[in-house]
DNA sequence: TTCTGTGAATCACTTCACAGCG
DNA sequence: CGCTGTGAAGTGATTCACAGAA
């Protein structure tokens, strides 16, 4: 199914409603409205609506929507109905934190291969995956399939790790290191940088 | 100095030209025009010099920016002439990997406190810092001052230690943990979450 | 010239308000 | 009734296009 015209910013909350309506099915609710999913995360209804009506006639007027089918079609339209398979270069501080972390198996993401230069490192295992020469990037990446890979290496190595990703056959990057990375056409960026986040929230610090 | 009626999202870019700012002027660069940050974070220079001139009229016609100048001001509208104390609450895999993470402290922001409920962690020091029993949570982190709160917990817990944080005067919350949170009005909450941001991502990899 | 600062025009997104259906 | 789906109105942000200063 190929959307047309969709607000990148419905993409965007899409994933933040799927979150709402797993949590509200686990505990035991069968219908969601616009209504109490605008109230838990603290937005306009009408919002919410028009947001879902981009891909269909998903709800029942008088009712709201059933969460079930919802779920199913939000998993559906973001793409999430197959496992993601992904690629971590950076095995410090935050890459291990990747490895270890919980929270993308449930939404079908999984961390298949990992690499870092520093020899201490390389056979390593973390979180499950052991950790390989860098130098095998290219070969590996491309093996396991990962269309999706995060650099979290040096600032200075980014742009170069990113390059050698993309030309693995990975359609997105996850960048970690606080720099701007230039990547043909048709890769995706979505850069991480906690401290600019930090920087935004302290500006509304002032009394 | 308070400024009104600036676009929110001019305030997200801010902490952006600063860092590009920084590391022109590190390559020994005096002047800096809206064409070149634009060129080097891909977007439109009119919005740079839109979003420059909401603060004042910092360039020279002809000229550009003075680099040295320009990263002040920026850093002066952002609130980062002095340094930010932070309170972490959840010493897990994020929670470690923030406590050595190098990259707040170049901009001013300094984990002061940290706090976990496992007994095995209490007392072991983590990046320099000492994780202290979460009990301690109000009184400490009302001592240290921090105005900053880090939430890395469960998300079972992030609500609770969210009310606890603002309890001990916290202003802002980064909230690492994949739910929505509470907090009296003035509190800011800012949401990390990489897994929606895969979300997104895997979105456009339709074809 | 060259590059800033800025009104005007455009574009993108949100909210309103209500018709329509269960 | 209650809640969805949706044109129309409203709001906010971006880009254009150019006057004006060095």
């Amino acid at each position: 199914m190929i959307y047309s015209d969709i607000p990148q910013e419905t993409i965007r909350r899409l994933p933040l409603y799927l979150r709402r309506i797993d949590q509200l099915i686990k505990s035991d609710q069968e219908h969601v409205s616009s209504q109490d999913l605008a109230r838990d995360l603290r937005m306009n209804p009408a919002q919410i609506r028009k947001d879902l009506a981009y891909f269909g006639d998903f709800g029942t007027r008088g009712v709201g929507y059933d969460a079930e089918r919802l779920a199913r079609e939000i998993r559906s339209i973001l793409n999430l109905d197959h496992t993601w398979n992904m690629a971590l270069v950076g095995v410090g501080n935050i890459g291990s934190a990747l490895l270890t972390y919980p929270g993308f198996e449930r939404r079908g993401f999984k961390v298949r291969v990992a690499f870092d230069k520093r020899e201490e490192l390389i056979g390593t295992e973390v979180g499950g995956v052991t950790v390989e020469d860098e130098a095998r990037l290219e070969q590996s990446v491309t093996e396991s399939g990962s269309k999706l890979g995060i650099v979290a290496v040096p600032s200075h190595s980014a742009q170069e790790v990113a390059q050698r990703l993309v030309k693995a056959n990975v359609k997105g990057i996850l960048n970690f290191a606080p720099t701007i990375l230039n990547v043909s056409d048709g890769v995706r960026v979505t850069y991480v940088d906690i401290t600019t986040e930090l920087c935004q929230m302290v500006y509304y610090f002032q009394e």
